[in-house]
DNA sequence: TCCATGACAGGGT
DNA sequence: AACCCTGCCATGG
């Protein structure tokens, strides 16, 4: 049982097996890892995603679609480009069709 | 070494 | 229906 594992390791797992064209939000990810409360705890986690490279934390976006954390990326505008370039419609930092594009780990991945 | 802050979300009043 | 309020981990000053 390695239920104990490190939260962000975990996160960062959840993230990278984000399908090409699909996003999902912070709360999704931490249902997923059984800590929907923890939810806050998974932005921290992208936060610190600078130190990896393999994390697509543009397709990461909060509850509304809304592109809460193109602030922290090289330019604002990367995030949004990033996403464009998947086929993803953004419009003013939101997110067209969110609820279209959105992915559930919960029904993917099935825990 | 301690305090504060930072990519969110859901429940209660 | 709207606003307030807590939950939680890591890093920097």
């Amino acid at each position: 049982m390695k239920e104990k594992n490190d939260f962000f390791d975990k996160v960062y797992q959840v993230v990278r097996l984000i399908p090409k064209g699909r996003v999902t939000s912070y709360g999704a990810i931490a249902k997923y890892l059984g800590a929907a409360k923890s939810s806050r705890v998974v932005g921290y986690a992208m936060n610190a995603s600078h130190s990896m490279e393999d994390i697509p934390a543009h397709r990461v976006v909060n509850r509304n679609g809304l592109l809460t954390g193109k602030m922290h990326f090289e330019t604002p505008d990367a995030m949004q480009n990033a996403l464009e370039a998947e086929g993803i419609q953004v419009k003013d930092d939101q997110i067209q069709d969110f609820d279209k594009i959105f992915w559930n780990p919960m029904e993917d991945l099935e825990i």
